[in-house]
DNA sequence: CTTTTGGTTCTGTTGTTCCAGAACCAAAAG
DNA sequence: CTTTTGGTTCTGGAACAACAGAACCAAAAG
């Protein structure tokens, strides 16, 4: 291995790293983490079982199980080769995509949950603290609408192109 | 404790539940979780350790501990009445609305990482992929700024009213 | 058939989170 | 001063999550 070489694999372990730092603080286990973010720097962006397994320096069944949970949630998938039994597997930017999309469109659960209690306080004595509750279900809903807004105009742009 | 009063209570310890689970997948832990959600129905919309206590029927540090974190947070404040010692906690409309807000605003970073992985790729023997990767940094930073411009929006609508 | 390969599933260890109970502490009341 | 009140901090236990190692299994190779 040259120098260089050498030079771009400590790059890429650093951002394997922070990488996987944000992905983990988002939900994913330490090792999930990583193993999608080596997957999104990795050259070629597809590796087999045991090249992952070798660079993250982890058990055949963290591996296993980390890409597992990533294909189950369609933010992996895999390639095969004719005449190599080995699966390669790679970010699927698709279903990755529709996580983020999904994940933001939740946020309107907690503008129905919070529709429940203003219904419920409305003959409240503390009028006060249900105007400000009703200000955020406003923002709330707003916001949602708007994220939805800003979601479907993307995929609109999309489909012209 | 009248009927009428039975079922109220009903309802709210319902709606506590329904929401205590809400906020726990939104990531507080369980009994911190409850506690806001008691905050947002109960009536009057303060209430004094004991009282939280009681209606949780959890332990002293346990409350105690779930109340420091979310006023750290900034989603609970206490207010006191003189000749009164006791703190009465309750919702911090501002400060809660304020963490949603920043909530939203970190989607950048994701952005940002990204960014950082196509600067790396961009010599990629593999483009396909960095196209794939580009449409999600592109769609990542639109949905970053539209998000931010529909906060800032709102805040100056606010401004003005 | 037997052996190897690519990977999954089971078992056990370690570390962490959530909470109860008790000890503790400062300020107010007596 | 002593006692009570309103709460915090310390200690420990139960439950769970993350991972390693080994047993396992199906399909391909020999």
């Amino acid at each position: 291995m040259t120098t260089v070489d050498g030079e771009k694999e400590e790059r890429v372990r650093e951002k394997v790293e922070q990488m996987g730092v944000f992905f983990e603080r988002s939900g994913l286990a330490p090792l999930t983490g990583r193993v999608f973010a080596y997957l999104l720097v990795c050259e070629p962006p597809h590796k087999d079982f045991f090249a992952i397994q070798e660079f993250l320096q982890a058990s055949k069944s963290a591996v296993s199980n980390a890409l597992s949970t990533l294909t189950s949630e369609g933010m992996v998938d895999y390639i095969t080769f004719s005449g190599d039994r080995r699966r390669y597997f790679r970010i699927n930017t698709a279903g990755w995509l529709n996580n983020l999309k999904n994940k933001l469109r939740r946020a309107a659960v907690l503008g129905d949950l919070l529709d429940d209690v203003l219904q419920e306080r409305c003959d409240s004595g503390c009028p006060a603290f249900s105007n400000e509750l009703n200000k955020i279900v406003v923002f709330q809903n707003y916001l949602a609408r708007g994220i939805d807004q800003l979601i479907d105009d993307w995929e609109k742009k999309q489909a012209v192109t």
